[in-house]
DNA sequence: CTCCAATTTCGAAAAGCATCTAAATAGATT
DNA sequence: AATCTATTTAGATGCTTTTCGAAATTGGAG
């Protein structure tokens, strides 16, 4: 958790485009896989473990199966870092 | 330009540090490098060329300095990608 | 309990990144 | 033009990250 860490998970692009998948709806690790095409299981699982260490996405283990979906909370903690610089958001107005 | 080499640059700490350093006001790279303390001059010129490939800060010469400010444009269309997981901004509901 | 399918973990290789020191450049001042 | 100061570029080094194939794990089905 922090900063650090989700600004990591979210600036690979395979991890990026994981999280746009999702974004249709929670799909398993196989299922994450094919989508991808162009990645094996095991890098697959690897970022899935990263997203899933930063809280980006939760896992739902179902039959023999694991599904993966986002979790949107922490996107909006990324939405304030980002916000700060455009005057959206947080603002702290004391100088 | 592309959320890729956004993302990149902004995922790395010292460059973080370097942005909220500039949303005080534009700094020279000297002021830069005595305000973070711990970094050498050439590692803080390289951080610096970085943002500036991606557009989050611009710079302007000035005697012989070299002064930094932000440009807060790129900033929000970090917030468009980052706000397509949050129900913010964007939102294109077609499915 | 054995077999299968899905997924993760391990170990290694390759690529990429952050950092330094030393050398080069750019511009202002004498 | 010689020099001083600010900054960048070059080259080297160590660290981290991404990726793979193979082996281990986990859970369900026969």
């Amino acid at each position: 958790m922090g900063i650090a860490e989700t600004m990591k998970a979210v600036s690979d692009h395979q991890r990026r485009s994981i999280l746009i998948l999702l974004k249709g709806g929670r799909l398993s690790a196989g299922e994450i896989v094919s989508q991808l095409g162009d990645l094996s299981a095991a890098t697959v699982s690897y970022h899935l473990s990263i997203l899933k260490k930063a809280d980006l996405v939760r896992e739902e283990r179902q039959k023999n199966h694991i599904y993966y979906e986002l979790n949107t909370s922490v996107f909006e903690q990324l939405l304030l870092w980002v916000g700060q610089f455009t005057g959206g958001a947080d603002e702290e107005e004391n100088l």
